[in-house]
RNA sequence: GCCGAAGUGGCGAAAUGGCAGACGCGGAGCACUCAAAAUGCUUUUCCGAAAGGAGUGCGGGUUCAAGUCCCGCCUUCGGCACCA
């Protein structure tokens, strides 16, 4: 063994750890991927991995997503572009601040310890990071542009303060934005969510809905097809009718949202919302006792949580106002009930119920033996009746108008626009439109975020903090109580609330809640193109030069939630003049979960694996070949069925087939051997489709073609000395490079290279060398492949129809049936068809 | 319930309507070795000794030709879920 490794270099071996350590230096120094040089004219792009929260070390799945990042941005990389590759963390929000409470430590230093090791694990990893452009979103350096932004949405009228029913975290103790509860659940920690009346801060998306739905038809291609769907249905928009009732014994009409403003003669009653304003109005001036028997409801309402009113079998519940509602368009009179299906922030917070065309209306006016009035007709296969009274089964979809005056026997399109024109001529109704997206609630009752700059005056109201007094520095945590309590627990801080109002002087108080963290993650990426800037939160110029993000990389969990903040933010930075672009990220990758066993890894399922053993174990090469290996990026992996063992033979394996090239550096490759060269260049061709197609899976399968072609080159014929062994070994090198940087450097520091494979450049394709001479005909009898032929690429589809009609192979198939058709693709098929 | 995606060897997976199973894991065999490891080579969809036949969830259809396109089922996964 000694005497091995003191004889020739070509019986070096493979050796992953050293060579880890032998080149991680060499690039500290090199920097290959630094973007900030001004006069750098490559091409640039813009390549972004979601930033990730630092709750412990880098695992599994972050080992996925900075492979798959990777690839995509030393892809761009090779091909000569100056690429953007920068890296931070989402370093606020209550992970961080509960793991400091359980621990007694200070959210501060609990963060920054777990920021450093994630820093450190991503060098190890070798992850393509341009490291002069790093954010880190609890530096105060970067949430006073969160506050600045706070402040130009405020004046815009996009941020504002208002009471209603909020989601509360009984756990958390704060709020959380709708699009945080989860089938009723806190999104953090599960416990059931329950309503409470709070004043809290709002960003105004609803204003935007349109444009956030309707610019997702420029994604199409670009996006995952799944993720434009989530969008799409997230925000909900609806088209349909507000229709104005008269309420007897009341100055106001109360306006109703439907989509099917046709039924409007088969509604038979009205339901309010029982938890709203409108409903403890309407009962104002009823019996005492309806009044009671409201109390009972209304508290029975707000003691059941969204688990009950989830469930879809639920019975209907509700209860009579004594008050009633007329018809706008046939004058009828309409009991006006009280019920919990009826959502009091959709909408109008009422509606008309047409038991007759809708399940859930159905399903009450049969709870509460309210009356039934067929209006649409649908045909029946066998002609019996389809008045849902009868047989029970409420018709959702379209048919002819019956029982209704002047819509009588139109269909329900046609239906729909009459009784709008109708409505509009008496001045009941209009059409309209209505979106299940609600504004962004994000203040939060917590310590660890951003400070709202806003400062309550008792004469002066909400008065913003100037600009010039920005940050609005979080107090440090020594003294507070951190643990939840219900308000925020900057208002321990005396010091820190109590200032001086900056419009009259007087004694005012700071607002104490803290920025939702998505509002820090909604454009961040446009921080990255000045991290440091202390006078802006980043230059115009750039933004033109560098934004939007040409590709954005990340998993599906935050195909809602971050998104669409992202997606408002731009939109709205677009519309303050700050940006010239309306869509933050042009293309999106969602690469899939690592799981083990079938199901995602945890501690408590005994299913965990290390990312930091697993490199221990097989390399970090390996590792990130695996996870480009495995499968379609957006697919998961389960760890138990991918090799990484495998990964690092393969490795090896290309490692010394670098190591036995014996050509001289500048040897000129077009005197190779053709037939390497030719695998060489086919290879050129396919890695750059598969990799752009986001196939990384097929492109690391032509990689191993091509290394056991190489192989083949060394060993057979041509010879270690061929100058095609020489290419071949270089463009694997290149092209490895973005799976397994370190191996790829050795191999190029083997063939006699400066350090700096990752900016070698994989050149294109010489398609000369791919042009064939011959090619190999299948000849088919009824789609079975029953010979092939070595034929010319030229040939005429006459010689090739012969050569087939001559094959005894060929002749033994027709046997004695009839030929019918003969199809000829020359030079590729002939395909005959028998009777 | 509504919407969407997907079903291919023992396993991860390939396949512009034109040779199904590339590439790899695992298995089997051979070479090297005293032996093992490592490495290299061969083989590996199923049935069949072979000739041959069958085969991409199931049932139909279009086509000279279907994993791929169309219709209807089944199953799995994901999203939404009283949104009027």
């Amino acid at each position: 063994m000694t005497e091995q490794n003191n004889s020739a270099a070509a019986e070096r071996e493979y050796d992953i750890r050293a060579i880890q350590e032998k080149w991680l230096p060499v690039w500290d120094d090199l920097k290959p991927f630094d973007s900030g040089n001004p006069s750098d004219t490559r091409p640039k792009k813009y390549v972004l991995d979601m930033f990730p929260y630092p709750s412990g070390d880098l695992h599994m799945g972050h080992g996925e997503a900075y492979a798959l990042g990777d690839v995509i941005s030393r892809y761009w990389v090779q091909k000569g572009f100056n690429v953007m590759h920068p890296i931070g963390w989402d370093s606020f929000g209550l992970p961080a601040e509960n793991a400091a409470i359980k621990r007694g430590l200070d959210p501060r230093g609990w963060t920054y310890d777990n920021i450093a090791q994630q820093r450190a694990s991503m060098r190890r990893y070798a992850c393509s990071f341009d490291w002069d452009r790093v954010l880190v979103t609890s530096d105060s350096m970067y949430y006073r542009w969160n506050q600045w932004l706070f402040l130009e949405f405020y004046n815009k009228g996009l941020a504002y303060r208002k009471n209603s029913n909020v989601n509360w975290c009984p756990s958390c103790q704060t709020v959380l934005a709708n699009e945080q509860v989860v089938q009723g659940l806190c999104e953090r920690c599960d416990s059931l969510v329950t309503k409470k009346a709070l004043t809290q801060w709002y960003f105004k998306v609803t204003d935007y809905a349109d444009r956030l739905l309707d610019d997702l038809d420029t994604l199409e291609g670009n996006w995952p097809h799944k993720v434009l769907t989530m969008q799409r249905n997230w925000i909900g928009r609806s088209y349909g009718a507000d229709v104005d009732f008269e309420i007897e014994g009341r100055n106001e009409p109360v306006t109703v949202f439907t989509t099917r403003p046709d039924t409007l003669f088969g509604a038979t009653f009205m339901v309010v919302a029982a938890d709203s304003a409108l409903a403890a109005e309407l009962v104002e001036d009823s019996g005492s006792e309806i009044k009671a028997e409201f109390s009972a409801y209304l508290e029975m309402v707000k003691q059941s949580n969204d688990i009950e009113r989830l469930a879809t079998d639920r019975p209907k519940t509700g209860v009579f106002t004594g008050r009633f509602a007329i018809n706008p368009i046939n004058g009828e009179r309409l009991a006006i009930w009280v019920s919990d299906y009826v959502l009091a922030d959709y909408g109008h917070g009422a509606i008309m119920a047409v038991p007759a065309h809708d399940q859930r209306d159905f399903d009450f006016a049969k709870a509460m033996s309210l009356p039934i009035k067929q209006v649409v007709e649908v045909a029946t296969e066998d002609g019996s009746s389809s008045d849902p009274a009868v047989t029970g089964v409420p018709t959702t979809g379209d048919g002819v108008m019956v029982n209704s005056g002047p819509l009588n026997g139109l269909r329900k399109a046609e239906a729909i626009d009459a009784a709008v024109e109708l409505l509009a001529k008496s001045g009941k109704g209009k059409k309209t439109k209505n979106f299940r997206l609600r504004d962004w609630l994000i203040s939060r009752q917590r310590y660890w975020g951003t400070p709202i700059p806003i400062i309550h005056c008792d004469d002066c109201g909400e008065v913003p903090v100037p600009a010039n007094q920005l940050p609005v520095e979080l107090p440090s945590a020594e003294g507070l109580d951190l643990k939840p309590k219900g308000t925020s627990p900057l208002g321990g801080a005396a010091d820190w609330v109590n200032v001086t109002c900056p419009n009259c002087a007087k004694p005012a108080k700071r607002d104490t809640d803290t920025m939702d963290t998505f509002v820090d993650s909604s454009w961040y990426f446009l921080r990255y193109l000045s991290p440091n800037s202390t006078t802006e939160a980043f230059p115009k110029e750039a933004a033109r030069d560098w934004a939007p993000v040409d590709q954005y990389v990340g998993g599906v969990t935050h195909a809602i939630l971050h998104l669409l903040y992202a997606r408002f933010f731009t939109k709205v930075l677009h519309d303050l003049g700050h940006i010239d672009f309306e869509e933050p990220f042009t293309r999106l990758l969602n690469q899939g979960m690592v799981l083990m066993d079938g199901s995602a890894m945890s501690k408590s399922r005994g299913n965990l694996v290390r990312l930091s053993e697993q490199l221990d174990e097989h390399g970090v090469d390996a590792i990130r070949l695996t996870m480009a290996f495995a499968g379609p990026p957006e697919d998961d992996i389960d760890w138990a069925d991918v090799s990484p063992g495998g990964s690092a033979k393969f490795l090896a394996r290309a490692w010394r087939a670098a190591n036995d090239v014996s050509s001289a550096t500048m040897v000129d490759f077009t005197s190779g051997n053709k037939e390497l060269r030719k695998a060489t260049h086919t290879f050129l061709r396919d890695f750059t489709a598969a990799i752009e197609g986001f196939k990384f899976n097929v492109g690391v399968a032509k990689l191993m073609e091509l290394v056991n072609a190489l192989r083949k080159g060394i060993d057979g014929s041509a010879g270690p000395a061929d100058p095609a062994v020489r290419e071949a070994a270089e463009v694997v090198a290149k092209a490895l490079s973005l799976f397994a940087p370190y191996t790829a450097e050795d191999m190029w520091a083997l063939l006699g290279h400066q350090p700096g494979v990752a900016l070698a450049g994989l050149q294109e394709a010489d398609t000369s060398l791919l042009v064939e001479s011959s090619t190999v005909a299948i000849a088919q009898v009824d789609g079975k492949v029953r010979d092939k032929f070595d034929v010319p690429i030229d040939i005429s589809e006459g010689e090739l129809r012969e050569m087939a009609m001559s094959s005894e192979a060929i002749k033994r198939a027709i046997g004695d049936k009839e030929i019918a058709n003969v199809i000829v693709r020359a030079p590729k098929l002939v395909n005959i068809a028998t009777k």
